[in-house]
DNA sequence: CTGTTAGCGCATTCAC
DNA sequence: GTGAATGCGCTAACAG
């Protein structure tokens, strides 16, 4: 693997002309410089970025740092800062934290030690003062999904409570007052928020929540069949249910079609995501809007402007979901 | 952020000593050991990954080039490389190819300047003599999905074309003889694949291709739904339908039901993939299962036992993909 | 416009 | 068992 040193001889030229032109910021004669081109094409050469970022401490990289690898959600947001990110040549290193405190700062700190230019982090575990220090350090941090007040401006974050709010009046709108919830882990702050809204809705058209129809799940599909089966032995009858995202819909509709609970007609559902899957569900799924794509976006641009100095527009901190009519919800008489 | 350097002043050791500590491969007594972690505590030290990988030539990371960061098939392929390498403290650091030369040979070597200690790629552009050149370097490559004879022990992949006939093969055995067909693309070798077993199975049971129900689809939901649309204005009857992968058929489903097309009795449906919506879709879709999640395990053994040097068992290398039958296909009387 | 000189933070021979 | 010296490949002043 040929070295800076290995061009600049080559080309009969000092390394300090071949790290010129290679970072094209300073002048340097065209002769010159085709020279050290010619030199480079010949040998092959590509410059090793573990050094260039030692000795720059930058590195044209960021770092993002997931729940998971795995899923629709998370996937959303890695290739919209990706595809963003790629048309300014800078790149992405993506670690994952998986919901637990340490492998969230172990994953952090992997992200710092490979000098990363700025952090994006979707961080469930870890504590608020954590993130604030972090945030205080040296490199910039943008948060995904969570809001502290005390370094909102480096918060890009969705109005959980809002869109809990939404999915449950969308089902009061059409009557319904028996309505069954299924939340996500409630430690979570978004499974927390989507669950406040919810209850702010009912409350708004006083009706009552009642436990027997709630149930913690955990965002898997399978979490959304256990509810729904729980629900089955309350002996207590509801006429729709709303879920904390997609995927627990998904394995509820599964669940009632299996106890040959028809839906919409005697079950309406509606669910909170909108993953590409919504749509294909049968029948198809009424849900909340998440922008992720958007906000991926946003959260890229905040870094090329802030951390890379380009010219972009100011961007959006808080982003507002909406609601989504599908198929899942019908008209039901008041009972 | 603290450097080893003034560990060491702390420690009252020299430098060389704090980096014995750290890479606990040469003895250190246990006492200045002590005192060098109690330094390193104290200052809290992290350190510094790319000076290390650039004194050492090594970083304890290894890259994964997806063509996509979206989508449930990538994510499976990364969080299951991902959790097998975290479990022996090595990282993984991720880019996209998005199946286009340029970008893949971009992605290759962002990771090779970063030091990689291995390279795990799913590419579909580049080509076989650069991918066995690539091989012959100094860093270790493994293919998934592809098949090169000159490095076969490198690659971990399907059998996709055996895939596609059984899938073929499920709705013969139902008597459809009226089979239409919506391909991935075709110079994608798993989408060619794919075709030649559903060929051979059709050729088996002396049932004739016909041109008009195939259709070349993009391995996404929405082009199964154009694919399915084309086939309806073919006027050529068919009784069912296979998909190169179950987004495509996940998409052609919900345009059949759109067309008040009854499933599974007026069209049987069979996908490819497996992946864990297609037991959500309802009809429950009938399948080919696609062993992602072992196949990257297998991938990230081969990394530990043939780069780290850890003993783990031989890897296999071609995997068999079994039908999933679920309730998409019935059976229909011979016409 | 170009060359010289120092490091960036750490691993790794060599000596002792 | 430990310390001193050297260099990984490159960037960034500083001169000229």
């Amino acid at each position: 693997m040929a070295t800076i040193y290995q061009v600049s001889e080559l080309a009969g030229v000092s390394l300090a002309t071949v790290s010129r032109v290679m970072n094209k910021n300073t002048r340097v004669s065209e002769k010159t410089r085709d020279k050290v081109l010619a030199a480079m094409k010949e040998l092959g050469y590509r410059p090793n970025a573990i050094a260039r970022s030692l000795a720059s401490n930058r590195s044209d990289s960021v770092g993002i740092l997931v729940s998971e690898l795995r899923g629709l959600f998370y996937s959303e947001l890695m290739s919209g800062i990706e595809a963003e990110l790629r048309a300014s040549e800078k790149h992405v290193i993506i670690a994952a934290g998986h919901s637990k405190v340490e492998q969230e700062i172990d994953g952090i700190e992997f992200l710092i030690g490979r000098r990363c230019d700025a952090l994006i982090l979707h961080v469930e575990a870890v504590s608020d003062e954590y993130l604030i220090k972090l945030a205080g350090g040296s490199i910039p941090v943008v948060l995904i999904n969570r809001h502290i007040p005390e370094i909102a401006d480096r918060c890009i974050s969705l109005d959980n409570e809002h869109g809990g709010y939404l999915a449950a009046k969308a089902m009061l709108d059409q009557g319904h007052r028996e309505i069954a919830y299924i939340s996500g882990p409630l430690w979570k702050t978004d499974a927390k928020d989507r669950l406040l809204g919810h209850k702010k809705a009912l409350a708004e058209y006083s009706v009552d929540f009642k436990e027997q129809l709630f149930f913690e799940g955990d965002y898997l599909e399978t979490g959304g069949g256990k509810g729904l089966e729980f629900m089955l032995t309350q002996n207590q009858p509801f006429t729709a249910l709303a879920c904390a995202n997609d995927e627990m819909a998904s394995g509820a509709m599964t669940v009632a079609r299996e106890n040959h609970i028809a839906m919409p007609r005697s079950l309406s559902i509606v669910g909170f995501d909108n993953i590409i899957f919504a749509r294909h569900l049968y029948p198809k799924l009424s849900t909340v809007n998440y922008p992720m794509a958007r906000m991926a976006r946003a959260t890229a641009h905040w870094i090329l402007k802030n951390v890379y100095k380009e010219k972009k527009p100011e961007t959006q901190n808080l982003f507002k979901p909406e609601f989504v009519s599908r198929e899942s919800i019908v008209f039901v008489e008041d009972n």
